[in-house]
DNA sequence: ATGATTGCAAACAGTTTGCAATGAA
DNA sequence: TTCATTGCAAACTGTTTGCAATCAT
């Protein structure tokens, strides 16, 4: 963690942008909340912890350079809120998503799934790729098991195989 | 298109919805512009012509009714604006889209290119899927051509193969 | 020293909601 | 007739912006 907060100062520098407390504690709370999928207002509260100063204008502002730097995705769920996803280190690609229909938790999935269906749609419809998101819905491991009698029963105990 | 729309509406009547000339008129606007991807706005314009009373409150109930139903999707492309994207008939999930980063057209994937990638994440997720969204950002043909000579040549003409 | 960055408050944009009036069934 | 639906305006929510003060370099 230490690691991957020394590189992006590194790729802050390298832009020539300022490191400044604000910006650190704002990386520093998505490093603390890898899992996550935090809105601007979520970061804000985190951030207001440990910067009590810090405004939500700066957190806007912070998220969107991470953005550009591509060290964050900003994804969308669809409810009226961007989030904020860390990308792995050295990752090309926004990863996956697992939205549950039921209980709204988002689950990511690394591994990269597209691998063969990105190179058909550079070739078929000769579109160059830069990146992607993808998200699907449905309904959790939790929610199938909780919610009685599914008509398909669930194979495995869920997690990162 | 005359049986979409006698579909749509039977399918109104069959939830007990009323068919007012509001919604005949925005879904009308729908089926107008299938291949494009209007936000409400857009659509509340549009229906304007037809229905010059109508107001922009009943532009958004009458999509977010026509989504519950399952006839639209909602998508979201990361400006701040949703979209209301028509499904074709039948069709159980929504398609994907190719959005380009030079120019910001969108076009279409009506072919389903994830069906071997859900049958992994069903199996090794324990994840049931309803639904997805699958967009790629990038390139088009007409920006990689005009934007001088790519390091890699596209190989065809676009459109739907 | 100096231009980038910040905090604040005000401005914005998209979407939702309360309510009396209207209209489809 | 009767309850869903509409139009309007006002309320909301998330995000952006202008500006003087501050701070990293």
């Amino acid at each position: 963690m230490k690691e991957r907060m020394d590189q992006i100062k590194k790729e802050l520098h390298a832009q020539s942008y300022k490191l400044t407390p604000q910006r650190e504690a704002t990386v520093e709370v998505l490093l603390e909340n890898e899992e996550d999928h935090l809105s601007a207002e979520d970061v804000y509260l985190l951030v207001k912890e440990k910067a009590p100063e810090i405004g939500l204008a700066t957190v806007y502002r912070t998220l969107e350079l991470l953005n550009e730097l591509e060290i964050v995705d900003k994804i969308n769920f669809g409810d009226g809120v961007s989030r904020y996803d860390l990308r792995k280190e050295g990752a090309d690609h926004s990863h996956h998503h697992l939205v549950c229909i039921h209980c709204g938790s988002v689950s990511e999935i690394e591994e990269d799934l597209l691998g063969d269906v990105e190179k058909k749609v550079e070739r078929d419809w000769a579109f160059k790729i830069k990146d992607h998101r993808l998200t699907f819905h449905g309904v959790c491991v939790n929610c199938q098991t909780e919610h009685e009698a599914s008509d398909e029963a669930p194979t495995l105990k869920a997690a990162h195989p």
